[in-house]
RNA sequence: GGGGAGAUACCCGAGUGGACAAAGGGAGCUGACUGUAAAUCAGCUGCGGAAUGCUUCAGAGGUUCGAAUCCUCUUCUCCCCA
């Protein structure tokens, strides 16, 4: 592979490089001297929540390792440690070090599925930032301006915005740039929302006398809802380990204008093919249903590839998936895998049951107001039939015995009595 | 150090003694339409087997027949001056 083919690769889906022209320079230097790249991304040892979004991040590394580079993963465990209080009304509990271990073993388990591990190093930033001393952290801290740090974005806004800026916040993107300055980054792997951490880094490499880092910015991956970015907390995530069936569901449920970036990201299909498929169905030649469908299929192959059982057969997981989604949305049938909703028999009093506690009882519902609003709306069905509007409805024990709950468009329940 | 403003439900935000479980928007949920997309339309969105019931407007007290609204203290934040 050359280095325009190794270049086109590697900015593949990468939302810029800082500078311009950097990351050729590094590859071509590398390529001279035979020293692999060594290429930083730094986490905070929070609760490890791999997905799709992350895995953008994860898989450009897997890249630069295929191509012989040295992955670097910083853990902040220092940084977490003192605990991050950004956010606006909540502050953020400090971690404990037994957390953050937990945490962090958790997180190079879990990158492992992505990363080859031979290609890897982890590192705390506890090891040099635990060593600096106050005088040191002044000295630091001269190297930088007040009017330069708030140039960054984030703090700018929320300053302009009067909202509560700790001072310690101001810190970190100097905690970060030290970060670089100890093991070397030639390339720092990062989010927009990073740009100015690691543009500092940049500047304080050069002032240690190193040879400044790449800034490789990586998009964060619109979540499911299509609006924010990708993560946990929001619930608006595909995580990796989740099983074929969950992915492609929700899979089919980003909206038409979010299958480019998702295929660029998230698969290895070639842009021109990309290009083609979303073409033909924005002319009407292909549907667009056929194309997410793809997508999906794409994604799963790669968290959940096919293999061969027992007994000899292919299995291809993501087949398996579209099949038995196709199964239930155009078929309208029931689940083959629904999970058990395990009613108490201290329910079971008499010969019926109210339908709002079984409800909430099956997880349907938070309280009881919701499960009969659920009702009222028409949104539950036992068996296929549609459960009359009242929600004063009372069902017979025996009827609810193994049967399907359908709750909403995509919830289901088999109920299991005692 | 001095002065001023503020903290309302998941988020933003109205409300300044009773009609307030608290406007409006966003978000979410349900239904219709569909391709479990988008857009659109309609309804719902504290708990409670439901009551002139219970808990909620930063926290703790107080005034009052009655408090999100008034008073005191506490915690937190923002702005201006030094």
């Amino acid at each position: 592979m050359d280095i325009h083919e190794k270049l086109k690769l590697l900015k593949r889906g990468t939302q810029g490089v800082v500078p311009e022209n950097g990351l050729e320079t590094k590859l071509a230097k590398s390529e001279k001297t035979g020293k692999p790249l060594r290429i930083k991304l730094g986490l905070d040892p929070t609760a490890p929540d791999i997905h799709l979004g992350f895995a953008v991040v994860l898989r450009k590394l897997r890249q630069f390792q295929d191509l012989g580079h040295q992955v670097v993963i910083i853990i902040g465990d220092y940084t977490a440690l003192i605990g991050d209080p950004s956010g606006r009304s909540a502050t953020r509990p400090m971690l404990s070090a037994e957390e953050i271990k937990n945490n962090a073993e958790t997180y190079v388990s879990q990158l492992s599925r992505i990363l080859d591990r031979d290609k890897t190093e982890v590192r705390f930033n506890g090891e040099w930032l635990g060593k600096l001393d106050f005088a040191s952290l002044v000295q630091l801290a001269s190297k930088f301006t007040v009017a330069r740090i708030m140039e960054r974005e984030d703090f700018a806004r929320r300053f302009g915005e009067r909202q509560p800026i700790s001072l310690h916040e101001l810190l970190y993107p100097l905690a970060q740039a030290l970060d670089s300055v100890a093991i070397e980054a030639d390339v720092e792997m990062g989010g927009q929302d990073q740009t100015f951490n690691i543009l500092a880094g940049r500047d304080l490499q050069e002032k240690e006398g190193q040879e400044p880092q790449i800034a490789l910015f990586m998009p964060l991956l619109v979540g499911l809802d299509g609006v924010k970015k990708m993560s946990k907390s929001l619930g608006n995530y595909v995580g990796i380990a989740e099983t074929p069936d969950v992915m492609y569901g929700k899979l089919m449920s980003i909206s038409d204008a979010m299958m480019r970036d998702y295929f660029v990201l998230c698969t290895d299909v070639a842009l021109e093919e990309i290009d083609l498929l979303l073409a033909d169905s924005e002319a009407g030649r292909s549907n667009p249903k056929d194309v997410k469908r793809r997508l999906a299929r794409e994604i799963i192959d790669i968290y959940h590839p096919p293999f061969v059982s027992e007994d000899s057969a292919t299995i291809i997981p993501s087949a398996v998936a579209d099949a038995e989604w196709a199964r239930i949305h155009s078929a309208g049938e029931v689940p083959v895998d629904l999970p058990d909703a395990i009613i108490g028999s201290d329910l079971i009093t008499g010969e019926t049951v109210w339908i709002c506690r079984v409800l909430t009882a099956a997880g349907m519902a938070k309280s009881n107001g919701e499960a009969q609003r659920l009702v009222q709306q028409g949104g539950v069905s036992l068996n296929g039939v549609k459960v009359a509007l009242d929600p004063k409805a009372q069902i017979p024990v025996d009827d609810l015995r193994d049967a399907v709950l359908k709750v909403g468009a995509r919830r289901f329940a088999r109920l299991r009595l005692p």
